[in-house]
RNA sequence: GGGCGGUUAGCUCAGUGGUUAGAGCGCCUGUUUUACACACAGGAGGUCACUGGUUCAAGUCCAGUACUGCCCA
C-alpha cells in the first residue's frame, strides 16, 4: 500500500475527487418514473462576483441533504444556476464605464449589453468553479441562467398571462424612485432607515389676507408641488379655515384648504401640506379630493421646472435655500428635531425619492390568497415554524408589485406601442405588427422587470416551463428550497405564488431556511471592519471539508451564526483527527494479514460496545437529518468519532495490535466502523470520506462487491440487533475506572510512566469487567491489577493505607504506602457520602409521592427506582470504606 | 407603533418537559505513550437574565419585566 501523509492536504485531494465524480455523472440523476425523485433548486447566486459564506452555507447545508437522500438510493437531481441581478449587474458595469468617465448613454444600449454579458458570463464561470471548489455535487448539465433563452421565454409567457387575466397592469402610482440608479423599486427594495432630520413649521398665508395656518414637514423643498393644505374635519382649530385658500410662499400660487379623515390631529399642528406627486399618503388624499399632480422632481433628484427659481437645484440643497428664504420671509415659525424612517435604496443606500410614475404592476392580492392557502393546509412547510406567521403577515398586507425597471440590463417588458392606434401589443415573441390595427410601427417598451419576476419562476423556468417537458413533469413540484430569511419575502413568498399561478402546483414541499453569518463577536461581516472570511480563502487554509463542517455543525435552523477563525480551525482538527485515525488503521492492516469478515463474529466486549454504539449513533443522525436538525447531526457524528471510537476504540485495539498472542484481531472491527462512519459523515465532508473510504475499500476484501464511489454507496441504516446495553454498561464501567484511576494519578501528581497498584472490586459485571484487566492495566497504566469479587475483598486490604474510589459498580482501591493523606481521603469520602446521601433523600421523597406515582409515566419511575437502589448500593459502600479506613 | 428572536461557563454557542445542564475556544497542571502537539491525560469554571404561574417534574411550556438584535410600518 502507498505511504500516506502525515497531515491531511486538501487541496489536490479535493481536485481529485471532484473530476471523477464529473466524469462517473453521479451529479445528474436517472429519470426512474418508478422512483420519487429528491428535488433542490439551487437559489442562483448572483453574477456580480464572488461567493461569500452565505452561499457556502446555501452550498453546504444543500449539497448535504442532496448527498445523503442520493445515497439512500433516490433520484436525486440539484439544479445550479445564476442570477443576472438587474441593479447590481448594471451598476458593476456602469463603474466600469465611469473609469473611462463615460456612461451607459454614451456607449448605448447594444454597446452596454455586449459589457454586461462579457462581465456575466465571465461571473458566472467564476461561481460555478467556486460551487464545485465547495464539493457541490449538482447537476452541471442543468445548470441555467437567468437570462437563457428558456426562463427568458418563460418570463414572457408569464407576463402575457397575467397581463391576459387582468393581474398585470399599467398604472401612475407613487413608487420608490432611486435617483442614482435612476429606476423605480418595488417596496422590499427600499429599506427604512431612522433619520435624525427636524420638524419644520411653516406658514402659509390666507389668500384673504386674515393670517395663516402653519404646516409641519419634514421635506420643505417639496412645497412646490403641494395642492392643498388638509386638515382633519374633527379639528375645531381649523373648522373655520376649511374652504379657504392660502397662497404658497416664494412661488405665489393659491391651493385649498381641505379636511381628510386621514390627517392625524395631533402630528404637528393638525395640517398637513398634501403633495400627491411626491407622498403615498397625499397620493391617496388627492385622489380623494381630485387634486391635481404637480412632479417637481427630474430623475436625478434635481428640482424641475415646476420649483420656478430652484430650478436645477438638488434636492437638499433647495431644501436649504428654500429654508433660509422662508426665513427672511419670516415664514418659518420653528424647527424641531425629529426622528423619522426615510426608504434608501437597497443597492446603493441613496436616499429613495417617492415620486408619480407610470410603470407596470402585478396585482398581487388574488395571488397571494392562494399562496396562504397552501400554507395553511400543509401543503408546503415552512422551518423553522416561526417563519409561517411572518410569511402570512407579509402576504395578508402585500401591497400591489412595481415590477418595471429602468434599466438596460434584464427581461425586457414584452409590451409593443403603436404609434398609429396607441394600442399595446402583448406578446411573447416579437410581433412585426400591431396586434390592433396591424400598423408596423409599433416600438418595444424600454424598461425591464424586475429581477425578482425571473426568480420567482426560477422552481418551473429551469425545468423547461411553459413546455410540457419530461423534466418538468418529473422533478416538479421540489423537495425543498433552503434559502436565508432574508429573502422571505423577496423570493420565497413570491415562487409560491408564481409556481402556483404558473403550473397549478406547489413549487416545493418544504422551505428551509438559515440564519446569517456573522463573525464570531455577532458583528456584521463587512469589509470596511475587515472582519470578512472570504470562503476561498477559508479553504486554502483548512480545506472545504473542515468549512464545509464548521458551517453545518454551527447552523441551527433559522437563527443567525457567529463564525471565527476559532471554529474553523476546530474543524480542521477534526478532520486532521480523522485522517490520522484512519492512517492508523491502514499502517495496521498493511503490517498484518487483510482482514478477514468472518471474523467479525468473534465479539468481545469493546467489540461489541464499538458496533453497538455505532448503530446508536447512525440511528440518531438519521432521525436528526429527517427533522432537518443538521447541526445536531454533525455533533454526533464528530462525538462518535472523536470521542468513543478514536479515545477508546482505537486505544484499546492499540494493545491487542501490540499483543502478538492475541487471537481475535480488532481490525475488522477497526476497519468496519471507520468505513462505516465514513459513509455517515460522507454529505458533510465529502472530500476526505471519498479519500479515505476508497483507501479502506482497497484494504477489504469484498472490494470488488462494493460501489466506485462512497457518493453512491448506501447511507447507513441503523442495526437494532446491533445495539448491545450489556456491552455498553461494561465499557461504561470500565471507562468508569480507567478515568477515576488517572484522576487520583493526576492528583496525587505520579508520574505518568510510573506503574502503580491497583485493586477492582466487584460483584455482577466480573466477568465483563475481569475480561477488560489488560485495557485496564494499559490505559490507567496500572501493574499489578487484581480485579476480584467483593466478598474477598478483606483479605487483600487490611492494615495498608490506600485511596479508595467507589463507583457505580465497582470500588478501586489504590495502596500506596506512605503516599496517601488518609486524613484528605476521609474527608473525601465523607462529602462524597453526604451528596450520595442528600440524593437518596431526594429519590425518597419523590419516590413516596403518590402523584409522581399516579402520573409519571412508568418508564420514568422505573429509573427512578433503579438510581435509587444503586445510590442506596453506593452509599452503603463508601460508609463500609469510611468505617475501614478509621479502624 | 406592530411582530419575531435572543439572554445558558471568561468568549462563541448546542440543548425536541424526565438523572447531577453540554461542546468548541480560552485558562490551569502534566505528557517527545511509534495515528494525530491540528494531539493525549487531568482540572477549574453555571442562582440557565429577572418575577410569577402551569406541571408529579421547567434551562425547556405560559404570562409579565429588563436588556439586546432583527423584520415590518
Amino acid at each position: 500500500m502507498s505511504e500516506i501523509p502525515k497531515a491531511y492536504e486538501p487541496g489536490k485531494i479535493e481536485r481529485k475527487w471532484y473530476n471523477f465524480w464529473l466524469k462517473q455523472g453521479y451529479f445528474t440523476p436517472e429519470i426512474d418514473p418508478k422512483k420519487k425523485p429528491f428535488v433542490i433548486i439551487m437559489p442562483p447566486p448572483n453574477v456580480t462576483g464572488e461567493l461569500h459564506l452565505g452561499h457556502a452555507l446555501t452550498t453546504t447545508l444543500e449539497d448535504i441533504m442532496v448527498r445523503w437522500q442520493r445515497m439512500k438510493g433516490q433520484p436525486t437531481l440539484w439544479l445550479p444556476g445564476t442570477d443576472h441581478a438587474g441593479i447590481a449587474t448594471q451598476v458593476v458595469v456602469e463603474q466600469q464605464l465611469a473609469g473611462q468617465s463615460l456612461t451607459r448613454r454614451d456607449v448605448g444600449r447594444e454597446r452596454f449589453l455586449q459589457m454586461a454579458w462579457k462581465w456575466a458570463n465571465d461571473s458566472r464561470r467564476n461561481i460555478n468553479l467556486q460551487h464545485q471548489m465547495l464539493g457541490a455535487s449538482c447537476d452541471w448539465e442543468r445548470e441555467r441562467f437567468t437570462l437563457d433563452e428558456g426562463p427568458s421565454r418563460a418570463v414572457r409567457t408569464a407576463f402575457v398571462n397575467l397581463y391576459n387575466k387582468g393581474l398585470i397592469y399599467r398604472g401612475e402610482r407613487i413608487i420608490n424612485w432611486c435617483p442614482r440608479c435612476q429606476t423605480a423599486l418595488s417596496d422590499l427594495e427600499a429599506e427604512h432607515k431612522e433619520i435624525s432630520g427636524h420638524l419644520y413649521y411653516i406658514r402659509y398665508p390666507l389668500v384673504d389676507g386674515s393670517g395663516f395656518i402653519t404646516v409641519a414637514t419634514t421635506r420643505p423643498e417639496t412645497f412646490f408641488g403641494d395642492t392643498a393644505v388638509a386638515v382633519n374635519p374633527e379639528d375645531g382649530r381649523y373648522k373655520d379655515l376649511v374652504g379657504k385658500k392660502v397662497m404658497l410662499p416664494i412661488i405665489d400660487k393659491e391651493i385649498p384648504i381641505i379636511a381628510d379623515d386621514a390627517v392625524d390631529i395631533s402630528f404637528g399642528t393638525g395640517a398637513l401640506k398634501i403633495t400627491p406627486a411626491h407622498d403615498p399618503t397625499d397620493f391617496e388624499i388627492g385622489q380623494r379630493h381630485n387634486l391635481p399632480l404637480v412632479d417637481i422632481m427630474n430623475p436625478d433628484a434635481t428640482l424641475n421646472e415646476n420649483a420656478g427659481p430652484y430650478h436645477g437645484l438638488e434636492r437638499f440643497a433647495c431644501r436649504d435655500k428654500v429654508l433660509a428664504d422662508l426665513r427672511d420671509r419670516g415664514l418659518l415659525e420653528k424647527v424641531e428635531p425629529y426622528l423619522h424612517s426615510v426608504g434608501h435604496c437597497i443597492r446603493c443606500q441613496t436616499m429613495v425619492e417617492p415620486r408619480i410614475s407610470l410603470q407596470w404592476f402585478i396585482r398581487t392580492k388574488p395571488l397571494a390568497e392562494k399562496a396562504i392557502k397552501v400554507v395553511k393546509d400543509g401543503s408546503i412547510t415552512i422551518i423553522p415554524e416561526r417563519f409561517t406567521k411572518i410569511y402570512f403577515e407579509w402576504l395578508e398586507n402585500i401591497r400591489d408589485w412595481c415590477i418595471s425597471r429602468q434599466l438596460w440590463w434584464g427581461h425586457r417588458i414584452p409590451v409593443w406601442y403603436c404609434h398609429d392606434c396607441n394600442e399595446l401589443t402583448i406578446s411573447v415573441d416579437v410581433p412585426s405588427h400591431c396586434s390592433h390595427c396591424g400598423s408596423s410601427q409599433i416600438v418595444q417598451d424600454n424598461d425591464v422587470l424586475d429581477t425578482w419576476f425571473s426568480s420567482a419562476l426560477w422552481t418551473h423556468s429551469t425545468l423547461g416551463w411553459p413546455d410540457d417537458t419530461e423534466d418538468l413533469r418529473y422533478f416538479y413540484p421540489g423537495a425543498v428550497m433552503e434559502t436565508g430569511y432574508d429573502i422571505l419575502f423577496f423570493w420565497v413568498a413570491r415562487m409560491i405564488m408564481m409556481g402556483l399561478e404558473n403550473t397549478g402546483k406547489i413549487p416545493f414541499h418544504t422551505v428551509y431556511l438559515h440564519g446569517l453569518i456573522r463573525d464570531e463577536h455577532g458583528e456584521k461581516m463587512s469589509k470596511l471592519r475587515g472582519n470578512v472570511i472570504n470562503p476561498a480563502e477559508a479553504v486554502n487554509e483548512c480545506g472545504v471539508d473542515a468549512l464545509r463542517f464548521a458551517l453545518a455543525s454551527n447552523s441551527t435552523p433559522g437563527n443567525d451564526m457567529n463564525l471565527g477563525k476559532g471554529k474553523l480551525e476546530a474543524s480542521r482538527n477534526f478532520v486532521n483527527k480523522l485522517w490520522n485515525a484512519a492512517r492508523f488503521i491502514f499502517q495496521s492492516v498493511d503490517a498484518q494479514v487483510v482482514a478477514d469478515s468472518s471474523q467479525l463474529t468473534a465479539l468481545r466486549i469493546e467489540d461489541r460496545w464499538i458496533v453497538s454504539r455505532l448503530n446508536n449513533v447512525i440511528d440518531e443522525v438519521n432521525s436528526l437529518m429527517e427533522g432537518f436538525e443538521f447541526g445536531e447531526a454533525c455533533w454526533k457524528i464528530h462525538d462518535f468519532i472523536w470521542g468513543e471510537f478514536c479515545d477508546w476504540y482505537v486505544e484499546i485495539a492499540k494493545m491487542r495490535l501490540h499483543d502478538a498472542q492475541q487471537t481475535a484481531s480488532p481490525l475488522p472491527f477497526l476497519v468496519n466502523v471507520l468505513e462505516c462512519s465514513l459513509r455517515l459523515l460522507h454529505p458533510f465532508m465529502p472530500f476526505i470520506t471519498e479519500e479515505l473510504w476508497q483507501n479502506v475499500k482497497e484494504r477489504l476484501p469484498e472490494k470488488k462487491q462494493m460501489s466506485d464511489s462512497i457518493m453512491i454507496a448506501p447511507y447507513p441504516v441503523a442495526d437494532r440487533d446491533a445495539m448491545d446495553t450489556e456491552a455498553e454498561q461494561a465499557m461504561d464501567s470500565v471507562i468508569e475506572i480507567i478515568r477515576s484511576i488517572r484522576n487520583v494519578r493526576a492528583q496525587y501528581k505520579v508520574e505518568a510512566a510510573k506503574q502503580i497498584e491497583a485493586l477492582v472490586y466487584t460483584d455482577k459485571l466480573l466477568p465483563q469487567i475481569s475480561a477488560q484487566a489488560e485495557v485496564i492495566a494499559m490505559l490507567a497504566r496500572v501493574s499489578p491489577l487484581t480485579i476480584a469479587h467483593r466478598k474477598e475483598r478483606e483479605i487483600t486490604i487490611q492494615g495498608r493505607k490506600a485511596v479508595v474510589l467507589v463507583l457505580k459498580e465497582s470500588e478501586v482501591i489504590l495502596p500506596w504506602a506512605g503516599l496517601v493523606d488518609l486524613s484528605a481521603e476521609e474527608q473525601r469520602l465523607t462529602k462524597e457520602s453526604e451528596v450520595t446521601q442528600a440524593r437518596i433523600a431526594q429519590l425518597n421523597a419523590r419516590l413516596r409521592d403518590n402523584v409522581f406515582l399516579a402520573k409519571a409515566p412508568q418508564h420514568v419511575v422505573e429509573k427512578e427506582r433503579q438510581r435509587l437502589t444503586e445510590l442506596e448500593d453506593k452509599l452503603e459502600r463508601v460508609k463500609a470504606e469510611i468505617s475501614q479506613l478509621r479502624s
